[in-house]
DNA sequence: CGTACTTTTGAATCGCATCAAATCTGGTGG
DNA sequence: CCACCAGATTTGATGCGATTCAAAAGTACG
């Protein structure tokens, strides 16, 4: 993890980014950037919480390995705060890694309480954002409580996209771990889909629906 | 969901639940108390969010049921707010319901999003609620993650309970669904466990390791 | 005492995990 | 540009474990 000394453009930041848009001044100028290579360790469990980890550009993960060296993903964050809720614990309880080369930036904790106590709109920010965290974890273990395959996938494209399409931005062997599914058993399950007729894939869009488009007679 | 006039005693109820402490004097005023008989609906899917709930004593659900008319429980009460996330959105995502006989205490949503925004210390307590439920579904993301059932009451054990050891406050058959599984599933994986001498069960209280207590010798 | 629900066991089936291996893909270096 | 490599994707075969359907026994409550 590489301190990155060319300074963000926080302007250009804003546009697109709603999670950095909340930033209070006083807590950007404490900001430090780092960048990482991908699969590089960016805490591990048991690490004091020394700062809160805003993603501006790849994808950030906080995982555990299940007893057989399976890995299961907590979270994924790609633009956004990862490990949100250690802010008010001591040490983090995973590890969180760089699924592929990162840039990120890192707030003093204590810096970061502070601006919550004294800045009233980024608190509203802050709080809806963990609400928004908490109501996409229920989503997932409505999801993760499904017992088939296709259920899941199903659930994922209602919940996650928008009008039975959602746009797949990782691959597929990740989406099977996010699903709680082997790779293989994701694979199959897409097939078995297709082949039925309720979805229909466009190399990463996925339709939870029989393809329409373009019949137009 | 019939109004409860007989006021309750605070100074009581803070004693026993940290979640009520938190509420400064401004909104107690304002609390109305409810009691429900049990499967008694609290709200439903879509209902605007009139209130934020905190349970005093009884169980309140958060379910879904998916298509086969299986039920999901999205959080589980005793004794603490319920549905926190829904206090930033218009409607709820989900159906609350009462587990027994349970009283409620309402406050109205307006005057709640007022003290959050007046009291420090109501707005500290509050924001490390929220955390400490990301924590939790995270959890059980990780938990609802495992394959086997063996591994999802481990995992259970492990991280709802102390030394190995947890309080069952609830059936096996809603402890099933929390698990994700089937109640058979659930008692044949119990009985399997405990065969083996991995568990130890004494009624309620479930120990993950062979049972070695009263041995002395 | 009767009713509703939980707990428990049984048998059959199905779907997923697992192990294996082939193909495809993107990226690296020669 | 091509050879090569690591990883993702895809398919196959097999076994196990969870689901499902069924039913009996236990338990709480009015």
């Amino acid at each position: 993890m590489t301190p990155d000394n060319s300074p963000l453009e926080w302007p250009k930041l804003v546009a697109s980014q709603t999670s950095a848009e909340l930033i209070p001044k006083t807590l950007r100028v404490v900001a430090k950037q780092v960048t990482t290579d991908s699969c590089e360790t960016i805490f591990r469990v048991g690490d004091p919480v020394h700062h809160a980890y805003l993603v501006i550009s790849g994808e950030a993960r906080l995982i555990r390995l299940d007893r057989n060296g399976g890995e299961i993903i907590l979270q994924r964050s790609r633009g956004g705060f990862i490990a949100e809720a250690s802010l008010d614990t001591r040490a983090y309880h995973c590890d969180a890694v760089a699924a592929k080369p990162t840039t990120l930036l890192l707030f003093p904790v204590a810096a970061f309480r502070a601006a919550l106590e004294e800045d009233a709109s980024f608190r509203r920010g802050w709080q809806s954002l963990l609400a928004r965290e908490v109501r996409k974890l229920r989503a997932q273990c409505e999801r993760l409580s499904l017992h088939s395959a296709a259920d899941r996938i199903t659930h994922y494209i209602e919940s996650e996209g928008r009008n039975g399409v959602v746009e797949l931005n990782q691959s597929r062997k990740s989406w099977a771990a996010e699903l709680g599914l082997t790779h293989e058993a994701l694979y199959r399950a897409l097939r078995r889909m297709q082949d039925e007729g309720t979805l229909h894939i466009d190399s990463n869009r996925i339709f939870s629906r029989p393809y329409a488009g373009d019949v137009d007679s």
